[in-house]
Formats: structure tokens, C-alpha cells, sequence
DNA sequence: CGCATATCCTGACCGC
DNA sequence: TGCGGTCAGGATATGC
């Protein structure tokens, strides 16, 4: 459930706290949350101990802390972190108190500019993780350039582990042409092209939900019928409604989606059509209708967003 | 390629 | 009080 937004707040705050440490010591609580990480345990822990962490990077769902300090001049490699359905990551004194599904605490070195100038202690970074659809592991970094082909925008470097994983709505490769094109290259629905991380990333249930109601469209409008029109009001929606919700410091439906100092954010009250089902829409007070759709709920005003023609569901 | 399905998990909630 | 069923769902693997 955190998508884009979500992890961006985490993003800015792992910047702000733990951006210029160094990891002086590592726990895995949980080896679950080292998905996808052959290696294991040791060699997770061998890879961060002494290594500095850089700026965080996100694209997406996808946020990871280069890591410099190792053999490498140029970091090689990162630590990718996915949030899944309830991962946090919380930055915190070392007395503090155990979370209950704490999985990784990552033990980090003099302090920052900010967490001294605020008087703050929080001399650990742990990832906390009830469902353990989320994860941790150590990525080479690739050029991200040699698997999109975006070559008419600044290339960037990505982990490999998530090479597959498309540009976001608010990265600058992410143009309406570009949108435009995924879409009429695709023969699907319209939602779940949107929700197809190797076709544009960060968007979840909720965001997707949002701007196709505030795009007027229906989930199961085809892709390949989509005009140039419709795909760019799409992607502003998209755009719109992520930047809203930033600004809002995220959504939240309960204590499980927080910042890096525990706080949830409160876009959850401006949600038009995600969670409605019932209420007025705002714009044209027909109740909002929930239909079961791709093993999970879909919401949207059915007069806003009418069935169309040749719906494919 | 597209899509359905199962899998990984825990906890809240509901009906009985 | 408790017990079983349902729901929440992101990413991925597999099979058709």
C-alpha cells in the first residue's frame, strides 16, 4: 500500500538522517526480509559494515542508498529497500524501544548536520516489516539507460534487481509521448496497464483508483483506443494526485504507513474515489461503487466513469 | 505476449 | 472467549 508518494517521504527522510553515515554494525532479525538475496545473512552484513550511505534514490515503489567506501571508486553498489504492504523504515535512538516486527537494524556512525543541529539521537536505521511483503537487499548498480533505451533524457544508474521497472510519472523520461506509446502498444486494461510496474511504476491500488476518476475514465477501458488526449490527462492526474498527496506527507489508513519519525501523513482525507464506496462523488454526488477487480477492490464514480465500449476487464 | 493463479505474510474484523 | 473465514495487497513465478 505504499506506492510512490509513500516511499518518497521516506526517501527525504532517510536523506535527512542518515545520508553521510556510516554503518558501523548490522542485525538481521529476520533473514524472510532479505528477499530475493541469495548470499544471505553474513554476506548482507559484510557488504554494508563500513560502507558510507549516499543520497537515497527512488524510482517508483523501488528507493535504494548507494553505498560508498567498497573496492569501488564509483559506488557499485546499493541498498535497495521495497516497502511492500507494510514495510517502514524508522530512524531512531538505540534504546529505543523493539518494534514488535522488526526485521534489520542498521547500527549508523556520527550524525548528520540536521540530527545534531536538532539535538535528535537516532543512531539506528531498522526496517520494521508486519507482513513481510517488503525487503532489503545489496544490488549492483547498472546503467539504467542500456535497459529503456531513454537516451534523450539524463541517464541514471538503477540496481539491477530493478532494471525491469519502468520510469515513474514524475520522472522526466516518463513524457506523455512516452505514456502515450506504452499504452497504444499495449492491448489491455486500462488499470492494469497502470499498475504494471514494467509499464510505469509507483502506481498502486489507491493512486490509480484516484486519477482515473479524476481522468474520468473507466478501469476496463482498452488501452489501444486511447487517444493522445486522454493518455496526457491521464498522466497529469497521475502526476496531480501524486504531488497532492506528497504534499500531505502521504497517504495513511493506519499506523502501519509512517515517515521516518513514525508520522503518517494525511492525504487519506482528500482520496475522491479509493475507499468511497458509498459516499457522494464530489463531483457529480452519484455513491461511488466498488467492483472486485484483479483480486482486489476497484472504486469509481459510475456516471464520472461509465463502462466503455468494448470494456476489457 | 497476455493473463489467471498461487505464493509470500500478519492482523483486523465479522459472524456465529 | 474463541474460532474460522475474509480481506488488505506488491511483486514474482508458473502455467496456459
Amino acid at each position: 500500500m505504499p506506492e510512490l508518494p509513500e516511499v518518497e517521504v521516506v526517501r527525504r527522510g532517510v536523506e535527512s538522517w542518515a545520508a553521510g553515515r556510516t554503518v558501523t554494525g548490522a542485525e538481521i532479525h529476520d533473514a524472510r526480509s532479505l528477499r530475493r538475496y541469495a548470499e544471505g545473512p553474513e554476506h548482507f552484513r559484510r557488504e554494508l559494515i563500513g560502507r558510507t550511505l549516499l543520497a537515497p534514490e527512488r524510482r517508483g515503489k523501488f528507493l535504494w542508498i548507494p553505498l560508498a567506501g567498497g573496492p569501488d571508486e564509483v559506488p557499485g553498489r546499493a541498498l535497495m529497500i521495497h516497502l511492500g504492504m507494510s514495510g517502514q523504515v524508522l530512524m531512531e535512538a538505540a534504546d529505543a524501544p523493539l518494534e514488535k516486527h522488526l526485521k534489520v537494524t542498521l547500527h549508523l556512525g556520527a550524525g548528520t548536520q540536521r540530527t545534531e543541529a536538532e539535538g535528535a539521537v537516532a543512531d539506528q536505521l531498522r526496517f520494521v516489516d508486519q507482513r513481510i511483503f517488503g525487503g532489503m537487499q545489496i544490488s549492483p548498480l547498472v546503467p539504467d539507460s542500456v535497459v529503456h533505451g531513454v537516451d534523450d533524457v539524463e541517464s541514471r544508474r538503477v540496481p539491477a534487481a530493478a532494471a525491469h521497472i519502468a520510469p515513474d510519472p514524475l520522472e522526466a523520461a516518463m513524457t506523455a509521448e512516452r505514456f502515450f506509446r506504452i499504452l497504444r502498444g499495449r492491448r489491455t486494461g486500462l488499470k492494469r496497464a497502470l499498475l504494471d510496474q514494467a509499464m510505469v511504476s509507483g502506481v498502486g491500488n489507491i493512486y490509480a483508483d484516484e486519477a482515473l476518476w479524476r481522468s474520468r475514465l473507466h478501469y476496463a477501458r482498452r488501452t489501444e483506443t486511447m487517444t493522445r488526449a486522454q493518455a496526457s490527462l491521464l498522466l497529469t492526474s497521475l502526476q496531480d494526485v501524486m504531488g497532492d498527496a506528497l504534499a500531505a506527507g502521504g497517504t495513511s489508513f493506519d499506523a502501519l504507513y509512517v515517515n521516518v519519525n513514525g508520522a503518517s501523513g494525511y492525504f487519506d482525507r482528500s482520496l475522491s474515489a479509493y475507499g468511497q464506496e458509498g459516499r457522494r462523488c464530489p463531483r457529480c454526488m452519484t455513491p461511488i461503487r466498488r467492483e472486485k477487480f484483479m483480486g482486489r477492490s476497484s472504486y469509481f464514480c459510475p456516471t464520472c466513469q461509465p463502462v466503455p465500449q468494448n470494456a476489457r476487464w
